[in-house]
DNA sequence: TCCATGCGCGGCC
DNA sequence: GGCCGCGCAGTGG
């Protein structure tokens, strides 16, 4: 069974260099989708890094678009995001409530690292329209208190 | 720039 | 239900 929560060993604010380490450390299970988990039983985690232009941080409050619909080579959505596979993780964690752990990318001084910011909800999907003119899923996830 | 890599999903018994 | 193959993907060398 998919384990929710916090990870265990792992503080909150924990620095991991690779995708690799957060799968060793039990963090986010997969090397490199932002969303993990399953349509049956939701995300139990998520990373947060500039790749999607439709992000937006707010610290306590995150809204993350859904996967698809975006160009490798430019980083830009160049299609209306369809509910697939990973998307609907989200959607069921919407639904069940359960916690998801949020990481985020961030630039260090001696380049890119992966940090572990502890629990967020998702309580919000709106189907909107982004920079680029597509439709896109936005999930509004919440801070969780620690 | 390309592809390895790991996993979920769906198709098939 | 279990196995297998396909295709995806907020990497990374």
């Amino acid at each position: 069974m998919r384990h929710f929560g916090h990870p265990e060993g792992v503080a909150v604010g924990a620095h991991f260099r690779t995708r690799l380490d957060l799968l060793r450390a039990g963090v986010h299970g997969v090397l490199q989708a932002g969303i993990s988990g399953s349509a049956a039983d939701g995300a139990d985690a998520i990373i947060y890094s500039d790749a999607y232009e439709d992000n937006v941080d707010l610290g306590h409050t995150i809204y993350y678009p859904g996967h698809g619909g975006r160009s490798r080579a430019s980083g830009k959505q160049v299609a209306h995001q369809q509910l697939t596979a990973g998307t609907r993780a989200l959607l069921t964690s919407l639904q069940t409530g359960l916690p998801v752990r949020v990481i985020r990318r961030v630039e260090t001084d001696t380049g890119p690292q992966y940090r572990y910011d502890g629990l967020y909800r998702v309580t919000d999907l709106q189907e909107t329209v982004g920079l680029s003119g597509y439709g896109i899923l936005l999930f509004t996830f919440r801070q969780l208190p620690s």
